[in-house]
DNA sequence: TCAATAGTGTCTCTTAGACAATATTGA
DNA sequence: TCAATATTGTCTAAGAGACACTATTGA
């Protein structure tokens, strides 16, 4: 009982941040550039500092300034993983969170301590991740699909102006299916009117007729 | 930084558990015998013990055997809380769990330390908890409330045997608000045919027509 | 027979999915 | 005009809610 660590478990905040690259939803990874997994890729997290965080929430966050140069607009928790044997330094719990990221800031500078980031398609991993972070991508993965099922719409993965369109497609990648137009944005006016607001006067312009601009409305949360 | 609790926070397990008293829903809780809040009402909680428990699971599962002579059939990860301040002896996180127990199984045996038990109803608080144990039942209620909402059977609170219209009364006090009776059996044809399983051969017998008897399914869980 | 609860049937209205039709641009 | 995408309309089928109806018991 001399150990600290029996008498206090260690606890991190990990995060799933996702975004969208090249039409497909991508999450964030990191290789461990120390012991223990050293070399291997995870998902990105931290040791809770009770000296500098306010709670769990600002220790996620922690963990992401450190390694990104923005501040995500969204964070979500997800669940814990605990016990004595899933971090070869002893008793642990991890607090899983959600984070995502608008996929016009997906290139973003890398911080100080991190051998190497990368943005992978969470459908194509080609090797597990370090401790149970496998588990842990699959079950934040779960809970963004089963939000966007629930018609929550995930707006903080566009940029700040976007097109129904684009809106439409961000869905369909992140369920892995298509949704019909007309039903989508049928429902859009049904669910969402408070949270869509027109961008007037501006629209997006190709060889084809022009899409009418949204944006989120103030204080749009991402729920369901 | 030579106070461990600065350098780790404490960690506890906090458990909504909820069942049927008097056709109301109910929740348990515990008069605490020690500081801080000494005398006050909480939730059922203790703290982590890497040294006996295999999980944080383990420990919800643990702090109930304490107060219970019974073992819950059902517990679940609602989410954390955390923070400097929301617990007197230092930087704390507690995680909520979400516990049934049948309507049977509501007269039970008091543990060794506990000052006192009670079952209140969730709705009428009088006096608000210890710590943040009020939010933390609003959000343990919440997430009740939204599984039987998407049609999640909460058979746990049941007896082993039950009517399909005692099944139809739990589902309207956990919701608070009355379901129709043919809608609500059309559904559970359509969705929960593998989830119950008729009792032949016994009945519920009273000055009426008698009343088919059900059951779990095997390995049924509580999902949604 | 009647009260009381169990269990089923039916009608209507709403919603979801499929798909067609129209609109508007640049080339 | 045509290709390409935006936006809207319509038909149909499935599902939800309301409510009525039948069934079976003990008193």
């Amino acid at each position: 009982m001399s150990n600290p660590r029996q008498l206090y478990p260690l606890v991190f905040a990990d995060v799933a941040l996702f975004s969208v690259v090249d039409d497909r939803l991508h999450v964030l990874l990191v290789r461990r550039a120390e012991a223990p997994h050293a070399g291997q890729w995870a998902l990105p997290g931290g040791i809770l500092k009770p000296d500098v965080d306010k709670d769990l929430h600002g220790t996620a966050q922690r963990v992401l300034r450190g390694k990104l140069a923005v501040d995500v607009p969204y964070l979500e928790e997800v669940c814990t993983a605990s016990g004595p044997h899933r971090d070869e330094r002893g008793w642990s719990i991890s607090v899983l969170y959600l984070a995502l990221l608008p996929m016009d800031q997906v290139h973003v500078a890398v911080g100080n301590k991190i051998d190497a980031l990368k943005w992978v398609d969470p459908f194509a991993a080609d090797a597990p991740l370090a401790f149970d972070h496998s588990e842990l991508l699959r079950k934040a993965m779960d809970r963004l699909r089963a939000k966007v099922e629930r018609h929550a719409l995930p707006l903080h993965m566009l940029p700040q102006k976007f097109t129904l369109s684009q809106l439409q497609r961000i869905c369909e990648i992140v369920l892995g299916r298509d949704l019909d137009k007309s039903v989508f944005r049928r429902r859009l006016k049904e669910l969402h009117a408070q949270n869509l607001v027109e961008v007037n006067g501006e629209m997006v312009r190709g060889v084809q007729r022009p899409a009418q601009l949204w944006r989120a409305a103030d204080g749009f949360k991402f729920i369901g």
